[in-house]
DNA sequence: ATTTTATATGAAATAATTATCATATATAAA
DNA sequence: TTTATATATGATAATTATTTCATATAAAAT
């Protein structure tokens, strides 16, 4: 059985999704917006979307047709926490990945 | 091709792993240790460990015929904070959780 | 030197996640 | 009231991660 922290990770730990956490650090946008600067699919974006609202990672708003997505404020500064570990630990982590590519013959 | 937030992603997001990294919060521990403590099995503590010890996350020294394993700082205060926000958005989390299982029957 | 203890490795099996496809809904514009 | 736009949903396919199994290695004890 899942725990919260499961859940957590499950919706926060995911290249897509914290993309979209990324993007909605600065301002408030609708899905449209989202897929363009994401490059990502609409079926994708809006799964993705409604895993974030179910965990509270963001909220949203109508706005005519639109849908608007805002980030919640301790979820703001979180993303920016791992945003910066990840940072300052790009090299170890790089190197990883250089190990997995090794054994797919790549490298 | 992964960037270095997947790749961080990939080893801290996982609940096993996770909870290897909250048992070394405390105090440095062997593998032996570890294993009693989280009830897992060998290979997959052996496998989590190095996967852990490749993003630097934690690292390794011998003593005897043991290893012992011990959290960085940078990494220990990140765990910090996830366990915080967990802790915060537990009945959110759960709430996700519940329609999950909603899904499959049960609930 | 052989056995025991502690841990690591690699391949295969299993399970979980993510992407895709077809289609639905809701609002606004024509 | 039909059409276009924006977004959501659910089922299946594709991909990736996790677990398990058999076996290997390394250090210490006998």
């Amino acid at each position: 059985m899942k725990n919260a922290t499961d859940l957590f990770f499950d919706a926060f730990a995911n290249r897509n999704r914290f993309n979209i956490l990324m993007q909605l650090r600065d301002k408030e946008l609708c899905a449209g917006e989202l897929q363009q600067k994401l490059k990502v699919g609409q079926t994708n974006l809006s799964h993705d979307l409604k895993c974030l609202i179910n965990c509270k990672f963001i909220s949203v708003r109508k706005d005519g047709r639109k849908r608007i997505y805002r980030i919640n404020n301790e979820t703001k500064e979180l993303v920016d926490e791992v945003a910066n570990h990840v940072k300052n630990y790009e090299s170890y982590l790089k190197k990883c990945g250089i190990l997995r590519e090794e054994k797919n013959g790549r490298v």
